[in-house]
DNA sequence: ATTATTAAATAAACAACGTTTAGTATTTAA
DNA sequence: TTAAATACTAAACGTTGTTTATTTAATAAT
């Protein structure tokens, strides 16, 4: 009896055949440029058939928004083994930015877009938000221990940083950078990172 | 032969009333969720008059864009009358914030709101933006020549500003912050200027 | 093997969008 | 009073996300 097996398997299949196809749509054109249809095209099946792996567009982006999430949660678990706390927060900012930069479409669905007003209690019990900026506040908690922040309130700290990296990952990302060349701002991106280091 | 005057006058009204209309429905339902028929009906014209006026819909974000910046330019103005580079700079954030505050749907326009494809070409030659960008860059300069700043790029230390500023406004904006509660997110606020301040 | 049942996929349609067109009022000039 | 110009609108166009009715294919039952 193994066809319900090869059934679900088969629709595991396409609903990853879908997510693939869309997230190469999404970081090549952008989520509204991309239509259901251009979607089907891609992987060779009607309009229609999409709606019968996933209720709506939303929920293709949201699918992919989780595993964003889980991405980014990675990136700042990679860097925790430094052993340093001025160096792994250093590493921290970068990881940051490198993964707005790296999945824009991501960054902006996480921190950017308008959040529908039904979907506003999902961020009420933020829990993939809220662990990713505790692992913020461990590491300047762990560099006020080794000496550094002094006199500088731990919160205030934690919002400046996560603040000013958002800054400059949402300036970027909603093309309000257009007008600085790209081997420039990737001179300004690591130039503040380190003008901001001089506060730790 | 004060016919002329006069049609130029209703004309006027008309893009008035239009911006108006647009302005606020924009600001309660966000750019892409106003449809040209809403703004038709609420002006109570039909949607062909809205073309007669402006070539699109993104002229019309353009336009009220460019009122934002006027708006802003403005309140940037005020504080140039500060003596003390570093009191000045001060200032300047808080003003900054402040006027992200107190004009969400203008700052949102201005910063955070995605740019119809068709417009992304007038940010290349950006002179309003450039206009007050200059202003925070020449009292940079002069808290540099008081003795600020040491070994900082004047471009790094703008930029860095920036996106501080800007981090916290659209953080607070698109809901980001909605966990905090009001009176904690002033403390935030306020004391994220002060940390930075540390910079100087 | 044939038939009935279920599942998968599609073609066509729907409502809403930004925009354009062709035509109707209204105002101005002759 | 008529002709020309202006202001406006109703209806349509092409695309969008989504739903439907229908067809095709695969499985189960007889």
């Amino acid at each position: 009896m193994g066809i319900k097996e090869r059934k679900e398997r088969q629709k595991t299949e396409m609903r990853e055949s879908i997510l693939d196809a869309s997230l190469k749509l999404f970081t090549e054109e952008g989520y509204e440029n991309v239509t259901m249809r251009k979607i089907a095209d891609k992987i060779e099946y009607s309009v229609g058939t999409l709606y019968l792996y996933f209720k709506d567009k939303g929920e293709i982006f949201f699918e992919l928004h989780s595993r964003g999430f889980a991405e980014f949660y990675n990136k700042q678990l990679s860097i925790q083994h430094i052993k340093d706390p001025i160096e792994r927060l250093k590493a921290h900012g970068e990881a940051y930015i490198r993964f707005a930069m790296e999945f824009p479409e991501y960054y902006d669905l996480m921190f950017i877009s308008r959040v529908p007003a039904k979907e506003i209690e999902k961020f009420e019990h933020w829990e993939e938000g809220e662990r990713t900026y505790e692992i913020l506040k461990l590491n300047i908690r762990q560099a006020m221990e080794a000496g550094y922040f002094k006199g500088v309130d731990l919160e205030v700290a934690a919002f400046s940083l996560w603040s000013f990296v958002h800054g400059i990952a949402s300036l970027s990302i909603r093309g309000r950078l257009k007008m600085i060349p790209e081997q420039y701002l990737q001179f300004l991106i690591s130039g503040a990172l380190q003008f901001i280091s001089k506060l730790y």
